[in-house]
DNA sequence: TTGAAAGCGTTACCAA
DNA sequence: TTGGTAACGCTTTCAA
């Protein structure tokens, strides 16, 4: 890289051996060697158990007390420099709540990744777009990215953590992402199989609740599309009914219910749906009888409501299974970008339809 | 350090400038210096918009062009090594789901640190120990390490932090941590305020469930010790009673509830509260009359139930208190760890007991 | 079996 | 105003 010519050095001054300017200094494999009084290559040859050279047993012992006594730990941004790569997957933080579901998912991705010997890194970006959120993973040098939150990479970001030496981008939304791999986790299904549900329930006007915040806005479009879908060319169209997290909002939502005249609403998940059904039962109107309320994600509170809530159950991969992929993408980045299908899901019926 | 006398150079076989072994290779700060036609010093300077340095416009902008064109990103780990020093605060990823309150803390605290420009990473240790967490901890080099989750620090740990750089270890747990500052969310005052909210309803044989999954155990043992001593000395010891989250295990609780013969339940937190409660009620028992029930953590869901949910709420510090918190021990590392008192907890009675 | 030294990408000092 | 260069901590090749 470095085509300089290299001019003879000027002499270099010794450093005057400073007294102890910083004596609670981080004690560097150096100071581990002088203390074994071994060389600085010893050492390492020992705490990495490199196989290729032969270390005798005394010295290996020497060498591990000194680590111990000093409280060495390895410097890992030394170590990648050298080394060119690091073993970093890194997943956007994920802002807001994490229902079961999502955190078993995200756990068992972890310890699947931990035992194929990756670091896993949740990286916080709020403020963040896409590019930006981009350049900022890219500063790690991630071998892996695996992005999964509210971030939507454009083909440029992806471009980004590519060139930056990220050998796999796994995106999971909607729609793919131009070079990287993707996890088509298309919630248009979702919102469809609602909509089915609530048709083949004799509803015929619906309603789909759209999350006030920002946040999930991703999911909700996707879903909303879905249930419009399934509905297109049977009867009125689905209704969009915009609705905050809060109790307040639900119950102004159920206030103004009457006037819309809506028999079935999908109520974009499980959490929303169990705050709009109570608005609901406390405004005095029946259900299922006069609305019948779906949501999404199967949780287990929805089964302790009375009525028991209805809902769309839908398949995430398994932890292991993208932990696989990630490590494949590693091990082949040559590969064209993988896509997966769309998830698979389905409606359960309970007592609230 | 390195007091090699440096000898003349043993001729550099200049590289036979390789076609394009690794065309894709990440762009350095050299290879814009050498398309901007400066060096590398220049491009930092530019880059970094140093202020003891004049550049002229010109120079500024042809850096800046190169820089864009290569899609350069400055290397993290290359940076830190230089500096001596990092901006990661560095905070243990969360197992297990995450609810709307320990969330949004979460993404305050994240935000807060962001505007301090301190770069948040979650970092997933997922079966380690203390110890060994703080050792992987400690090879990222963070300058603070916020350790609100599952793990608990030893001294020594605290140590391996301080002694890789970490100008600050804050814990957040029942008990302080030698060394480190503490934030004591001391839980028992939880249980505390439970079982006086039972005892008050008139209630006097009292169980507290335990959950059976190892992971919130650190709280749950703080809160039944807590319910124990506000007990004391009153009437017969609360039993502790385990119990997992699951539909069959909070039946199979319910089911030999009357052999129980206990009047007042604190099922460890609003989940397991709602999940037992629902149990209770399938099993015949009536809410508050038979059995009163309180729960902890105050969420939304347990407004939505029928007979409303009695709750314990408590405090967190809120993020921009906690981010200011560490600031201030990465700025003033000398002065001694503080101690933050315990949490503020209210019972808040509603239908259930 | 061990040691010397180069080099990873960056920044800061000193010289031009 | 700009450029050369050393140094950060680590691994690894080559030489002894």
């Amino acid at each position: 890289m470095s085509q300089s010519p290299k001019p003879p050095k000027p002499p270099k001054p010794p450093k005057p051996s400073l007294p102890a300017p910083t004596p609670p200094s981080v004690p560097t494999s150096a100071d581990v060697a002088r203390l074994a009084g071994v060389s600085r290559a010893t050492v390492s040859y020992v705490l990495n158990n490199a196989q290729a050279v032969r270390i005798s047993e005394p010295t290996r012992r020497r060498v591990r007390r000194a680590a111990e006594e000093l409280g060495y730990v390895p410097h890992a941004a030394a170590r990648s420099l050298r080394a060119g790569h690091t073993r970093i997957v890194l997943l956007p933080a994920s802002e807001g709540p994490v229902g079961p579901l999502h955190s078993g998912f995200l756990n068992e991705l972890q310890r699947a990744l931990s035992r194929l010997d990756y670091t896993v890194v949740q990286y916080g970006s709020l403020g963040l777009g896409g590019d930006e959120a981009a350049r900022a993973w890219a500063e790690l040098r991630p071998v892996a990215v695996v992005c999964l939150g509210r971030i939507t990479l454009s083909a440029h970001g992806v471009g980004t953590l590519r060139r930056a030496g990220a050998r796999a981008v796994i995106t999971m939304g909607p729609a793919p992402v131009p070079g990287a791999h993707a996890l088509i986790a298309d919630q248009a299904e979702v919102g469809a199989r609602a909509a089915a549900h609530l048709l083949e329930r004799g509803r015929r006007r619906i309603g789909v609740v759209v999350p006030a915040q920002e946040e999930p806005a991703l999911f909700a479009a996707a879903r909303l599309e879905g249930a419009r879908s399934a509905v297109r060319s049977a009867v009125p169209p689905v209704v969009p009914l915009t609705m905050a997290y809060t109790e307040e909002s639900a119950t102004g939502l159920a206030a103004r219910w009457r006037s819309l005249g809506l028999d079935g609403v999908f109520a974009y998940d499980d959490e929303y749906a169990m705050l709009l059904m109570r608005a609901l039962l406390d405004e005095g109107l029946r259900i299922p009888e006069d609305v019948a309320v779906i949501g999404a994600g199967d949780l287990l509170l929805g089964r302790l409501l009375r009525p028991r809530l209805s809902t769309v159950r839908f398949e995430m991969p398994t932890g292991d299974h993208l932990a696989e992929l990630v490590d494949r993408a590693v091990r082949e980045p040559a590969q064209t970008p993988d896509r997966h299908g769309p998830v698979a899901a389905t409606a359960v019926g309970r007592d609230s339809t």
